[in-house]
DNA sequence: GTAGTCATGTAAGAGGTTACATGATTAG
DNA sequence: CTAATCATGTAACCTCTTACATGACTAC
C-alpha cells in the first residue's frame, strides 16, 4: 500500500487537488514514488472514505468544482504508523538480468543494444537525480520550501537530510548500473573478438543461408 | 511476460516437471526470477496451450502421474525473439526509498531499524550472489552443467559469461544498497548527535508526556 | 473558435501474493 | 504408521498498465 502513503507524504507540504498530485506522481521524473492518474484518482476516494483525508469541493469558474485534499490527524498517524512499520524484503525480478542471464540466445547486435540502452536510461536517470539533489540543496523545489515553511525551524535539516538521502540511493544505483552495462559491454567485445558463437545468430537470419 | 520467459529459458538446460520448476523460482535463493508454484503450474498450461512447450505425461508409482514440460521449436523462437527484442525502461518503484524519503514522520529507533535491515538484508544477499558466481566458476551448479552438455563446447564460454554477468549485476546493486544504508546509518547518528527532532516521536509515545 | 490545460473519472486485463485444497509416494 | 517430499491445482485479492471517456476553463 505505498501509494496511499507516498498520497499521504506529498499531502503533508500542502493540501492539493487530485490532479495537481497527477502531476507530481506522472512525471518523467516521478519524485520517489510514480502513478498513472487512473490510480490516483481512485485512491483518493478510498482514502476519503477512510477518514485519511478530507476533501474540500471548491468551485472552479462557472460550472466545474475541484476537490482538494487536505490530510488530517488520521491520515497522518497512518503515514507514521506506516513510517515506524518495517517493510519486509522479497526477492525483485528484474527483466533486465533476466535477459543478460540468457543472451547466448540472442545476437551481438541485439545483446550490445540492450546494453547500451540501460547505460542510456542509467546515465540519463544519473543527471536527473544529481539534478535534483542540487535542487535541494538551492531550495529551489517549490513543495519542499512549502513543507519547510510548515514546520519548525529544528526540523528542517532532518527534512532536507532525509530527502537527499533517497535521492541518493537512486544516484548509487544508477551508478551501478552503469557500471555493469560496461562491463556487460566488455564481456560482448571480448566475447565476439575470440568469435564465440551465440545461438540467437541463426535465428536472426531466418533468410540467411 | 517475463515468466513465460524465464520458464523457456530454464526448460532450454532440459525437460523438467511443474514440481521442479516451482524449487529453482520459489527457493530463497531464487535465480534471477522468482514466482510461486500457483504462478508456474497455470503459465506452463497456457504455455501448452499456445504450443510453446511439449508435454509428456509420466507415470509415478501406481496410480500417480506427473507432467514432464520440453520446450519445442515454437518455444525456442519466442525466446529468442524476446532476447533479441528491447525491453522498454520505465519508473519503478521502491518502497525503502520512498520511506526513506520521508523519515521525518519516524523516529531515530525505527529509522536505524529498517536500514539495519536494509543493511542485512543486502549483506545476505551479496555473500549469496558471490557464492553463486564461485560455484559458477567451479561448475558446482547441475543445471548449468546439464545446459553445457547439451551445447557445443564453443558456445559454453558465452554460456558461462552471460550467466555470471547477471549475477555480477545483483553484486554491484547490493553493493550500492549497503553503501547507502552506511549512509543513512551516518545520517541519523549525526542528526540525532545535534539533536534534531523527528516528528514521529510524538507518535511513538502516544502515552507519554 | 480552438488549442492547451485543468480536472476527474471508469474498465479491462496482466502479473503477483496469499491462502485454500488435495492426494500419492517414499523413507524411516 | 507417519512424516517428509513429490506433485498439481484453484480462488480471492491487490497493484499496476493501458485504454476509453468526458467536459470545463483560459489564452490566443
Amino acid at each position: 500500500m505505498s501509494l496511499r502513503h507516498a498520497l499521504l507524504a506529498t499531502l503533508t507540504a500542502q493540501p492539493m487537488t487530485g490532479y495537481e498530485l497527477v502531476k507530481y506522481f506522472d512525471g518523467s521524473v516521478a519524485y520517489v514514488w510514480s502513478a498513472p492518474h487512473s490510480q490516483i484518482y481512485p485512491e483518493l476516494r478510498r482514502m476519503e472514505r477512510d477518514g485519511l483525508v478530507t476533501v474540500e469541493v471548491v468551485p472552479r469558474g462557472e460550472r466545474a468544482e475541484k476537490r482538494v485534499y487536505s490530510i488530517n490527524e488520521a491520515g497522518l498517524a497512518e503515514l507514521q504508523r506506516w513510517e515506524q512499520a518495517p517493510i519486509p524484503y522479497q526477492s525483485d525480478r528484474d527483466p533486465y538480468r533476466l535477459k543478460v542471464a540468457h543472451f547466448e540466445q540472442s545476437t551481438y547486435e541485439a545483446a550490445r543494444s540492450q546494453l547500451e540502452a540501460h547505460l542510456h536510461h542509467f546515465t540519463r536517470a544519473l543527471r536527473e537525480w544529481e539534478q535534483i539533489l542540487a535542487d535541494i540543496d538551492a531550495r529551489r523545489v517549490s513543495l519542499l520550501r512549502r513543507r519547510l515553511g510548515q514546520r519548525p525551524e529544528e526540523e528542517h535539516e532532518a527534512i532536507i537530510a532525509f530527502r537527499k538521502l533517497a535521492f541518493r540511493g537512486e544516484v548509487l544505483k544508477a551508478r551501478a548500473e552503469i557500471a555493469w552495462a560496461e562491463e556487460g559491454l566488455a564481456v560482448l567485445d571480448e566475447l565476439q573478438a575470440k568469435g564465440v558463437p551465440l545461438r540467437g545468430e541463426e535465428f536472426a537470419k531466418p533468410a540467411g543461408h
